[in-house]
DNA sequence: AGCACGCCGACT
DNA sequence: GTCGGCGTGCTC
């Protein structure tokens, strides 16, 4: 298809735009474009479009052509959004390239790419035609109870209208009521970009002259309040460049109506300004601080990687000041003018990386994640087009940001599973998008990481990446003494302080003494996650779920962890009557409740998802530990992330044996990596640190190589087991869940769908099985999981067949209500 | 995704 | 009969 640039065309063509849709259909849908248009639409642009009868959605142009569409009128544009294109042809190539390669639409890359704001969609409104008398005794039931509503609130939304009349069906009294031209059906946009503005004040500038400021000063005389305001301005403004109302009226304490009664004189001119969300705090540039010859030596080695075009794996022990290096990386994309994207698998962890990179960068450095709301999201975004960020900080969605040019990529933690997404589409790996997204820029690329996984370490040894390995601690830290606690042994020896092996316990009463701190990692949140009648063994369930519910003691509730239902806690068996209700298991709440009645003098505080769920809610949690307000921090994977905490001389792993027989082939990798990391979070600075791992099999294969830091042998023994049952590195992994409210007709759908697969792709089909968790949300679940060997077999071919397949599936008419999600490298 | 259309069971 | 639920297909 022919390429087109602006300016191409005179007014006298008629042009097409194909636009994609915000939505999960399967193709784009081309409009016509208004003359008057033709100079300034551009790819890239926003465009409002109407689709369907109604709706009118933001859509992007993809594409501009002079081919009229054969088989259907084209609708017209409604009108475009920007001036200048908001995402770039790159970025449209990405989203092509997520697309296909994770199997979902590009509407759903869309939606998952350009922050809410930025999509305005219309809303339906229904409102009261104040300009047509009706007689309220001519409508029905239904209608009534609308116009009832109508007259207590301005507008209904059709969704207000359904819980209205408590039916779905709402069309039919809306339509006729309309038809009647009582009530006004409008679509209406909301533009929900705004930009922050700011009221800037100043002194009318013949005031600038001395002799007529004294002038003032007489007239002002009268008006005391007046005088004082501007006593307070003067003195303000000689110490700010610019000075806004909020600020003057909060520090000289003066009322409103005092500062307009200035600006009425012309004694202050006010101007409104559109000033940024992100309010800079004041730091110290540090520029200049030197690597030691380790660092020295692996920062050439990864420059050597780029030279070569290769992607490098930065393997680099806990603390071997991995952070530094990736700084005289930035400072050297730098000065080549071009931007760099430092991915961090979470949001946890941003808040510690945003003030060393503010540090050394300053106000170069935008920060991108999901706890950003709209309009700072739409901000980071604009800023990242214009190039005024140098420097993006973020999340796994930072890699949808609109890079002018970008030069490279840092994936800080590379391992971390938090960079793939799981729902809902696209299901995309940050990681591995970040490593097209360098191919497009032509951007160097590195990944780093303590415990790197075992795809990018296999991808790194057989020459496909370039393996730097950085295996000293800066500055001389020591590796912490790994000690195992042998939970069997214990209970056998009654030494057991409820969760606590006598061991942790002891080491953490020597640390409090020490006024040292402790991190306590389990990787379980809430109290207990099941409990269970003592006499007849019931268990209570979720509704929805096939999952035991989980106690939380905060709101003394059994919560289900998937669906996030909520039930009463019971004292008495509902089964059987019985009182001996037995608690299995622990989450943090409970390790926290116990460390409370056993440890009554230490500060302790838990880290988790209930936790933090608030924006800030990491950030003071961190910063209390940082300013040791707390002695003991309970906590989930999230401390296990890369966390710097200087005074920490002891982490606890409560209980290993949960990862390691969890019933996943990555648990050895995920429990090593797990380990491994949390246990680098101890002794960072002057001393040696120590951890103690609780295990019922403290001989474990995997805690052995934990405790004498053995990445290689690790490596190659899990590289064997992979090879053996066909896993990821050697083989690629498709999951499809096949989802229905009915079992059977799950169970048939996926019996269908498995043997329609199985036709064209043999034995690389497994299932369909049910999977661990076999019913959420009320959908009943099973499981196909696709291996494809990597050599010989070309993945797009198999793609491209699991589509048809999918297709096919969708014909038969006793598959139609059963839901397919797809997840192309499942984690 | 959202909406219209059309089929079919249940109840004034 | 007719209302409202629900499945089906289409949107440039």
């Amino acid at each position: 298809m022919l390429k087109l640039h602006s300016g191409d065309y005179n007014d006298r063509v008629t042009l097409f735009a194909e636009v994609v849709l915000p939505l999960a259909i399967s193709r784009n849908y081309t409009y016509r474009i208004p003359f008057e248009l033709n100079q300034t639409i551009r790819v890239g642009q926003r465009v409002i479009v109407q689709f369907g009868k109604n709706k009118v959605y933001t859509a992007l142009v993809y594409q501009i052509t002079t081919e009229a569409p054969t088989l259907y009128e084209a609708k017209y544009i409604i009108s475009v959004l920007d001036d200048v294109p908001l995402v770039t042809e790159n970025q449209l190539r990405l989203w092509q390239w997520i697309s296909s390669y994770y199997m979902c639409y590009i509407g759903e890359v869309m939606n998952a790419a350009l922050p809410a704001a930025m999509k305005l969609a219309s809303e339906t409104k229904i409102t009261l035609n104040r300009e047509h008398e009706f007689d309220k005794s001519l409508l029905n039931d239904k209608e009534f109870l609308v116009v009832d509503a109508l007259e207590l609130k301005e507008d209904l939304s059709i969704s207000d209208i359904m819980k209205v009349l408590g039916q779905k069906t709402v069309m039919p009294v809306i339509k006729s009521l309309n038809e009647k031209r009582i009530v006004l059906i409008s679509e209406e946009l909301n533009d929900r970009y705004k930009p922050k503005l700011e009221t800037f004040v100043k002194l009318h500038k013949v005031y600038n002259n001395p002799d007529q400021l004294k002038e003032l000063f007489s007239i002002l005389e009268r008006a005391p309040k007046q005088v004082d305001l501007l006593m307070v301005y003067l003195h303000l403004s000689k110490l700010r460049p610019a000075l806004t109302k909020k600020e003057l009226l909060e520090e000289s304490g003066a009322s409103n109506a005092i500062f307009n009664a200035l600006v009425e004189k012309d004694i202050f001119r006010t101007e409104k300004k559109e000033i940024s969300r992100f309010s800079q705090p004041e730091i110290e540039l540090i520029k200049n601080f030197s690597l030691s010859a380790a660092q020295e030596k692996s920062l050439d080695e990864i420059k050597d990687g780029f030279e070569a075009n290769l992607p490098v794996l930065l393997h680099g022990v806990t603390a071997s000041g991995k952070t530094q290096i990736y700084i005289k990386l930035i400072e050297a994309c730098l000065k080549e003018h071009k931007q760099a994207l430092y991915l961090l698998p979470e949001i946890a962890l941003t808040a510690q990386m945003i003030q060393r990179l503010q540090a050394h960068f300053g106000d170069n450095v935008g920060i991108y994640h999901s706890k950003y709301n709209d309009n700072e999201r739409a901000e980071v975004w604009q800023k990242t087009l214009k190039n005024q960020y140098k420097i993006i900080l973020g999340a796994r969605s930072s890699v949808f940001l609109p890079f002018a040019d970008l030069g490279l990529i840092i994936v800080d933690e590379e391992h971390e599973t938090s960079f793939k997404q799981f729902d809902p589409a696209p299901r995309y790996n940050a990681r591995d998008t970040a490593l097209y997204l360098s191919h497009l820029h032509k951007a160097s690329i590195i990944l780093g990481s303590a415990t790197p996984s075992i795809e990018s370490y296999y991808n790194a040894t057989s020459n496909r990446y370039k393996l730097v390995t950085l295996t000293e601690r800066f500055g001389g830290v020591q590796l912490p003494e790994i000690q195992v606690a042998d939970l069997q042994q214990e209970r056998k020896q009654k030494s057991m302080k409820s969760h606590f092996s006598s061991l942790l316990f002891n080491e953490i009463e020597l640390a409090l003494n020490k006024k040292e701190q402790v991190i306590l990692f389990q990787n379980r949140r809430g109290y207990a996650p099941m409990l269970m009648c003592g006499t007849c063994g019931f268990t209570p369930k979720c509704i929805n779920c096939d999952i035991s519910l989980t106690y939380h003691k905060h709101d003394n509730k059994l919560h289900c962890h998937y669906c996030g239902f909520k039930d009463e806690l019971f004292y008495r068996c509902p089964a059987c009557g019985s009182t001996q209700v037995e608690q299995k298991g622990f989450g943090t709440e409970k390790i926290e409740d116990e460390l409370a009645i056993i440890l009554p003098t230490a500060r302790i505080a838990r880290m988790d998802l209930d936790s933090t769920r608030s924006k800030y809610g990491y950030q003071h949690l961190i910063n209390d530990f940082e300013d040791r307000k707390i002695d003991i921090l309970v906590g989930t994977q999230m401390v296990t992330k890369g966390l710097d905490f200087e005074n920490v001389s002891l982490i606890g792993v409560l209980n290993a044996d949960a990862m390691l027989n969890f019933p996943d082939f990555r648990a050895f990798e995920r429990s090593f990596q797990l380990m491994t990391q949390v246990s680098g979070r101890a002794g960072r600075r002057s001393s040696r640190g120590k951890v103690i791992i609780q295990s019922n099999q403290p001989t474990h294969k995997v805690i052995e190589w934990v405790m004498y830091n053995k990445y290689e042998p690790f490596f190659k023994a899990e590289l064997a087991e992979r090879s053996g049952f066909h896993y990821p590195p050697f083989y690629r992994l498709i999951q499809i869940d096949i989802k229905n409210k009915d079992q059977n007709l799950a169970n048939q759908s996926a019996e269908f769908l498995a043997k329609e697969l199985r036709n064209q792709l043999g034995k690389r089909i497994l299932g369909p099985e049910i999977p661990l968790i076999s019913r959420i949300r009320n959908y009943y679940i099973k499981t196909i999981m696709i291996k494809i060997e990597k050599e010989n077999v070309s993945i797009g071919k198999v793609k491209q067949v699991v589509q048809a397949a999918i297709d096919h599936f969708y014909t038969q008419k006793e598959n139609r209500n059963s839901l397919i999600k797809i997840d192309v490298d499942p984690y």
